[in-house]
Order: structure tokens, then C-alpha cells, then sequence
DNA sequence: TATGAATGAGCTTTCATTCAT
DNA sequence: AATGAATGAAAGCTCATTCAT
């Protein structure tokens, strides 16, 4: 396998069975190797991260990544669920409290949404948020269809439902302009979070940090400066 | 090699052979391994393209990539080479004009000058342009510290006067709120350039498009956000 | 990797995991390439033996070789330590066991001891032995610096005391004749049972032979010669 | 090419082309070629030099030792030669010196004119030695017998006459004995002529040393030994 | 559930050689 | 006579995966 080419279009082929399992109670052993795969991934890549980096990394035998997620792509795919599943239900939860607020959600409430969910769900790990923001950046690769169209499909609908209330919010950008916006401001967040460990320690060298607190902190940063963004105004016609 | 954990720690042990002449008249040969080598980076990132795919594409021999540029690496290089070099020099010619206006130059008209030089220097070669930006994005994982290095060695001073413009614009910031936002809008154009073919894509889908326009398009677009991002007024303490 | 220029300068960087368990009871797997390797090594040289070669005979899997010793380099030197180990163990006791005679070795005796301990450890697998000689024959080489020190490092301390021995017995020599003829020595050793088989052959054309027999049989015609050689009264002043 | 398995056996393929002319009167790219091959491969053996080294060394094209030799095989075989012919004619010379006088000549004598016979020939030249030493050695491998008899073929007549002098002189030995003590005192002499550059440099560290001179005092230490060696009383039956 | 051993496919790189000029 | 470019073959090695236990 190689997280190269064609890798994704098979997917569904890997044996799902402790998925669900490692929501509630993990197995010691996949859980260190989720752990262990999260950190390697974060710091490096999938393709560049080798399955005895993680194994070695996870003190467990060669063979059990396969044993437990029956792949790499399997693997990956484990630690993107672990992430994505409960980062939906934090953003519906935000958004259903926003709802019993009579007046309409202004754009940074709604930031604010996001990236309280983010702090929420991966606050305390943030090796997960940057494989996370990691897997966002590789689902727009040609090569990667594959995995846009998972992402797609296993989290499409739930992430419409933000996506509609931020449309709401920016009704002075034409449909191509917010199209453009959208993803100017996701690669802002793709980039800052991919890249956070390295970020941080370049903003504080030597120092020894609590990435719960720093996670929470950069998100504080970006949400007016990404409000400010979307919000613009703009050139009359680029074309 | 692999553009994996080590591999930039040794870069400067590659024959730098051809490649001033490539900047003038490049032989078929490499220029055709350039090419192909831009457009499969770009497409697929560095790890994930293999020589094979390189030298079948280019329809050269698997020795010729070895023969021309020393190793993948320095491939790499030589593509890195290839696309800075003339971009650094843009931007200067931009920097030295904006200096004749008495004037001091607005943050958009900076901005304009690094948009008017990435389409100036790869208005023509869009895979050039998100080559760059991938390494760009490489250059922030722990592991590739070398090339991080590198970058820095290299053209380190010559972005150092564009960075110093930038500042002065936006003095209303202090150090670390500066340094945070400036890699909002990094991650930005890291991430719209280097995905560009597939957002171009979903925007104008079964369109055939000029490449240059639309990274022309994109870039016109991108300096009222980016500008707006770096200016917004933000929190008061995040930390 | 290569038994060419640099290959011996990093050799403490390979597995030794199976090292000790080989000694007793080794896989087949790792003990058949051991065997293939041995004799491939002795018949055509290190550099000259290609991995591939030695899988083909040994009838397993080309990654096995990785996979038990890590590299080529470190199939060489488990081949070597498996040799030289108990080759220095079978010396050490044979002076021990001359040390309980009270008389003072005579100088064949002393030869005598090195013979018997070739034999009893190499007897019966003739390859191993001349690959041995091949690899003393190597560590001259000036770009072989590394494995010269290797040897040094792993066996110095143990040769010495037989070198010791060796130069009471030599007394009539000054240091820098003792330095020549010992080498002069070495080269009839090294060469004769590195070559073994060839001489063997060309010796007893046609003849099935029992390599355990010969090789004893030709260390005892080269005792008495090197002894003679050793003692052999001198020119005056060569320089 | 390679000077592994198969090499030899059809060595009468490659154009012999200029090996006449470079007796008398080397073109200067040709005579820079051996010199470099000579050092090269003195010093790292034949498969580990690689055309590349040579024709760096040399400072000529890669090409070029194609060009003039054919192939690697044929510069081998051009740098055997301008070896060996020369050799042999020095020692028929000093064999014929010897037959003017009236009593037969002792064996040291007969050595002597060896020896004689390779200082003049090489004293200038203590690379071309070594090489000759590590040809003959490699001579000796089951998988290079093209090249013993191409030895054969070529010197085998001229060297028979003094094998027949020395046979004459060591009348005391059986035909066994002789074939044994032979190439032990060969190995003396390849080992310590091969490695000769090393042995020096061991034997006086530092020192900037007069080649010719050394190739000289070496073999002066030599004679006495190797007589001594060839003559010394033996086991009664060693089998 | 877990693992040590093994494997097939494929990777980058090296090499001697060839060829058009 | 000489060379820069190119090439086919093969080298050592890596990797995700499989399998018997």
C-alpha cells in the first residue's frame, strides 16, 4: 500500500470491526498504536511514516497494525473517524446552542462555534487536530479522490449544515467570490494546525508549553482575523 | 533517498552541475524531467512520486534523473532552485519600483507587488507555482528541518526585505500577534496555490482553462482578504 | 551499501539481534543464508557476491537477508564474528593449556597452538575459514580502514596475547624485522587458505576430498615453513 | 562488466588495440588512464574502483577508457601486461646473467634475481606491483579461472624457466611439498607486495617514504626468509 | 489476541557501456 | 581522437503485508 495513487479508492474494503469498539473502550494495544500513529503522522506524513515507526513508536509488534485496522489506509482511516465523528456532533451541539438565541448568529459567533468544538474535542490531544487538518490537506489531491469522496460522504452532510449558516453570514460575497473565501480561510487553518507544534515552538523556543492552552489561544487569534477575511471587501471583477 | 525523515540534512553534496545552463537553455532531457517532475510533485507531493513515474512521464530513462540532477533530491532542488531564484529576483524588481513613489506603500500595493511577481515568474507554469508552495508547506515538518534550513540559507535575505515592507505596514500589531497572522496568510496562499488545479476544478468544472488567467484570477481575489486579515482588529489577551 | 570506499565506517549501526541466538541454535532460515553467503564469499570475494546471489542459494526470500542482519555489510560481520569468536576462544585455551607445561613454548609449539585452533573451530566448514582470510586480507586495504579498527576494537586485546607469545619466541629479531616476517607470514596464511579450495584442487585434480582432513594436513606442512621462515638468519641492514 | 563471476572468460573479445603502442609511446589521455587504474585499483581492488573514480582521477571522459581499452576488462588486461611482459624479460635477463656463471645458483641467488627483476621493473612504479599482486591473487578465485588462464597462456612458458631453476634447487622436497611451499611463499609475496603501501605506512608512520627505495629493502628482508621457508626440514607425512 | 518470521513488489541508485557528434 | 549524453541491467534496500503458530 502507499498512501500514493490509488489507495483510497478501495476504502471500504478494510475491516471496520474495532472502530466502533475504540470509541468507547480501546484495546491497550490499538490505542497505542492510534496514539503512536497520530504523533508520527502529525510530525511527518502519512506516506513518510513507516509502520515500525509506529509499531516501534507504540512498543508493539510488527504485525498488529494490520491485526487491528487491517491496513495502513485502514489506520488512517481509524484516525481520521476518531477525530471527524466527534468533532460533528461538538459542532451540532454548538450550532443547537446557538439556535436557542433568538437573534441571528454574527459570523464570529459562528467561528467561535468551530473553534470551540476543535478546542473541545482535541484540545487535550493536538497531534490528532494536526493529522486532522493533515488529512483535510491530502483529501484535495487528484491523486486522493478517493478520500475526498469518503470525507464526502461520511461527513459531508453534517458539515453542510455549518456551511449553510456561514453563507448566511457572508450574503454580500457572490456565489464564486464566498466559493474562493471559503477555501482561502480553510488553508489558514489547514496550515496553522497541520503545522502547530512547529508554529508554537518558533513563537515560544525553549519553552515548555501545554498544547491544550496553545490550541485554544492560536483559535482565539485566527477567529476575527479569518472573520475580517471572509467579510472583505473586494475587487469589483477578478475575473 | 526519500523525502522522508533525513533527507535534507546533506543537501549540499548534490552536483549543482547543469543547472545554470538550465536557467538559460535547459537539454531536452532535463528540462522534459523537470517538467514532468513539476506536474507529478504538484499533483501527488514529493514522497508519493517516484522516479518511474517521473522518467515515464518525461519519457527519458530511469538513469537520466540521476545523470542530470545527482538524485531525487537534488531533482527537487533544481526544481526549487528553478522556481525561487526568479521569484526573489520579481519581487526585488517589484520592491525597487514601488521605492521610486515617494509615497509609502500601502499594504495592498505590497501585496500586489509579490502577486504581480508569482504571475509574472509562473503565471506560465502553474505546477511550478504549486511545487513551491508544497515545499513551502514541507519546509514547517520537524523532520525536514534541512530544507527548512535551506530555504533560509538561500533566500533567506532576499524575503527578508519584503518581510521588513510588511511589517512597517502593519505596525498596529505587536511581535507575536504579527507572527501569528502573517502564517494565517502563509497557510493561505500555501494552500490555494498548491491545490490550485483541483480548486480551479471544482469552480469551473468541465471548463478547459488558461492557467495563467486564473492564477492571475486567484491572486486579485486573495489580496483584499489577505490584506483585510492582517489588519483586522483582534482580542484583546489571547495568550 | 558496498565493501567498496566508505562501508566499514558505520558498521556498529546494525542489528545484532539474532547475533547470539545464532551461536546456539539458529533459524534455518538465518543459518542457510549464513552458509550460501559463506561459501559465495570464499568462491568470488564480498564485493563481487551480490546479495541476490547469495538468496538464490540459500533458497529463501532476498529481504531475508535484511530482515536477520540488516545489511550486507552486517551479513559480513556475523559471518566474521561467528568465525572469529571461537577461533579466539580455541586459541585462548590452547595457551592456557601450554602455559601448564613449565618449559617455555618452543616457537612450533606456539604455531602449533594457532594450527590446532583453526582446525577445531574451521574444520569442518572450509568456506567459513577462508572467508576469514579474506576479510584479514581486506582490513589492509587503506579505504577498509573502518573494519581494520573494527578488528582491532573486537579481537585487538585478544590476538595480543598470542603476538606476545609470538615475539618471546622471536627475540633474535628486532622490532622492525618481527613487524615484516610477521607479515610475511600472515601472507602465506591468508593466502594459502583463502585460496584453499583452488590449491586443494589443483593439488588433487579430480579427487573427492574431505576438507576437514586437508586443511589440517596443510597446516601441518606450514608449521614447520614458517617456523623456518621466522627464525631464518637474516640480511645485515635491508634499510 | 564486472570483475565477478563471468569476466574473464571471454576476455580475448576487446580490442587490443592500442596495447602495443602503449609499450613505446602512451598518448598522454591513455598513459593518464593507467596511471590512475593503477593507483586505483592498489589501493581498493578491482570490482570496488569504479570507471568513474578512474576517469576523475585521470581527469579525462568517462568515455575515454572505453575508447582506448575497449572495456574495464581491457584495461585490466593492458595494465597486466605492461606489467608482466617487462617482468618476464627482466628475469630472463637476470636468469641468463646467472647461466654465464659456471656453479649452479643457490636458491637465495635465484631469488635474488627476482627480486632484482621487480625492482626494475617497478621500483618507480610500486602501484603497477601492487596490481600485479592483487591480478595474481585474484587469479586464484574458482570464478576468475578465465583469468588464470589467460595468465597461463600468456606468461605460463616464460615463467616455467624459473620455476624450473627453483624446482632444481629445492630437489629435497617431493613434487607435494614443492606445489605447497610454493604458494605459501607466493602468498608472502602477493599479501606483502600487494598491501605494500599500508605495510610501510604501518611500519613508519608519518614518514614521507622513497617508494623505490622500500620496494627494495622489503624484498631484501624477503629473500632470506623465503629461502629459509623453502628449505626448512618438514613434517615426515602430513598426508 | 498476538507475534516472529517471511515475502513480493517496488524503491532509489550505481555501473559499465554505447552512441551521436 | 575525444566527449557529453544517454541507457539497460542490476545492485542494495525498504515497505506494507501475510502467515504459521
Amino acid at each position: 500500500m502507499s498512501i500514493g495513487e490509488h489507495q483510497w479508492s478501495t476504502w471500504r474494503a478494510v475491516k471496520p470491526m474495532s472502530a466502533d469498539k475504540n470509541m468507547y473502550q480501546t484495546s491497550d494495544t490499538s490505542s497505542r498504536i492510534i496514539r503512536a500513529a497520530e504523533q508520527l503522522f502529525a510530525e511527518q506524513g502519512f506516506k513518510e511514516t513507516t509502520m515500525r515507526q509506529i509499531t516501534t513508536l507504540a512498543d508493539v509488534n510488527l504485525a498488529a497494525v494490520n491485526y487491528h485496522f487491517g491496513s495502513k489506509k485502514g489506520l488512517i482511516q481509524s484516525v481520521a473517524e476518531r477525530s471527524l465523528t466527534p468533532l460533528c456532533d461538538a459542532i451540532e451541539e454548538g450550532l443547537a446552542r446557538l439556535d436557542a438565541n433568538i437573534s441571528a448568529p454574527a459570523l464570529e459567533e459562528l467561528l467561535q462555534v468551530l473553534a470551540t468544538a476543535l478546542v473541545r474535542v482535541h484540545g487535550r490531544n493536538a497531534y490528532a487536530l494536526a493529522v486532522l487538518m493533515r488529512l483535510l490537506d491530502l483529501a484535495y489531491r487528484p491523486a486522493q479522490q478517493g478520500l475526498q469522496s469518503f470525507m464526502h460522504t461520511q461527513y459531508g452532510k453534517r458539515m453542510a449544515v455549518f456551511m449553510h449558516y456561514l453563507r448566511q453570514e457572508t450574503q454580500s460575497l457572490d456565489e464564486r467570490e464566498f466559493f474562493w473565501r471559503l477555501h482561502f480561510m480553510m488553508g489558514s487553518v489547514i496550515f496553522t494546525l497541520s503545522n502547530m507544534h512547529v508554529l508554537i515552538a518558533l513563537d515560544k523556543p525553549g519553552t515548555e508549553v501545554d498544547a491544550a492552552v496553545e490550541v485554544q489561544a492560536i483559535l482565539q487569534r485566527m477567529v476575527p482575523v479569518i472573520s475580517a477575511g471572509l467579510l472583505a471587501p473586494g475587487n469589483s471583477d477578478p475575473g
